[in-house]
DNA sequence: TATTGTTATACTCTATAACTATA
DNA sequence: TATAGTTATAGAGTATAACAATA
């Protein structure tokens, strides 16, 4: 394996014949996470030619799409701490697809800018990306739109659920 | 906050208005990856007085359902290296949940055992996660069975994905 | 030779805490 | 006083590689 793409899972969280998961296998959250792990290998695979991860295509979508973007704004939209996103920020910047430049508005932030390298580099990912996620729709048939819907639906109320009893 | 369970992300995964998510938005992955954050953090929330996550939970029920299981056994019904495997069972070990005794079988292998102080915890952990499940189920409405089955077979196609062009 | 487990090491992804500069 | 970012540190969750004991 020559891949520099960051460690995936050993294996597969596929049910193994013959032991017995109790309650797991009637959790929701058990076949989300099974789901979630099947997706990460296969976005693995799909980006396997460049030393990428999903948060860090994520952020660099988000980047392209809103030039200027402060590395606070960036850490609420991927729900991370701002140490976070001050590290990814400087992963992309090592690789020269992401430059910080000074924000004209406020002195204490930096503007994040997609560089053309970055911009290249994006074309490609976005390139597998969309192919792999085209493949799994197709795969799953004419319920992909709701299932989507759905996943949508859940998010909104599992987050309504985990910020009920916070302050 | 003074809870020692495993650190969280510092905020939901939500879409931030007025921000462009371009590809994101389109992706069932990204939507996936939405859904799985939201419940990660309602996991945390419904078992903040207990030191636990996720893969620790699944851990313990699969040594409390299978008796003797050996550590291997768990790194693949868990989707990881040995290594993990062995540092997840170390884990429990610390707290006396769980215990390594010889197998008689094989010399070089453990056979994994809940202790009693193990059983307990499991009851009461079982009983959080089981109503943090039913209350999103509840939440999702007549859909929610369907969603579960739904994302299984999401998880057996993406697997079938990651696995096509490997040796 | 192949397998089980261990040790040592490393990297990603996340956090907290204490700090500086600016608002 | 609050906010944006940085530095230092930590810990969970993964991995790889080299090793010992046993099959």
């Amino acid at each position: 394996m020559n891949s520099m793409a960051p460690e995936a899972p050993d294996g597969a969280l596929l049910p193994v014949p013959g032991l017995d998961y109790g309650v797991l296998d009637e959790l929701l959250g058990y076949s989300l996470r099974r789901a979630q792990s099947a997706l990460y290998l296969d976005f693995h695979r799909a980006t396997a030619s460049f030393d990428i991860s999903p948060p860090r295509f994520a952020a660099l979508v988000l980047v392209s799409r809103n030039a200027g973007l402060r590395q606070q704004q960036l850490a609420e939209a991927m729900g991370l701490h701002r140490s976070g996103a001050l590290r990814l920020t400087d992963w992309l910047q090592e690789r020269g697809w992401v430059e910080r430049r000074a924000d004209p508005a406020d002195a204490r932030a930096w503007g994040l800018h997609l560089t053309a390298t970055g911009r290249a580099a994006l074309r490609q990912l976005e390139q597998a990306v969309r192919a792999h996620d085209a493949a799994l729709m197709h795969a799953l048939g004419p319920t992909a739109g709701a299932m989507k819907s759905e996943l949508e639906r859940l998010a909104r109320i599992a987050n309504a659920a985990a910020q009920a009893d916070q302050p």
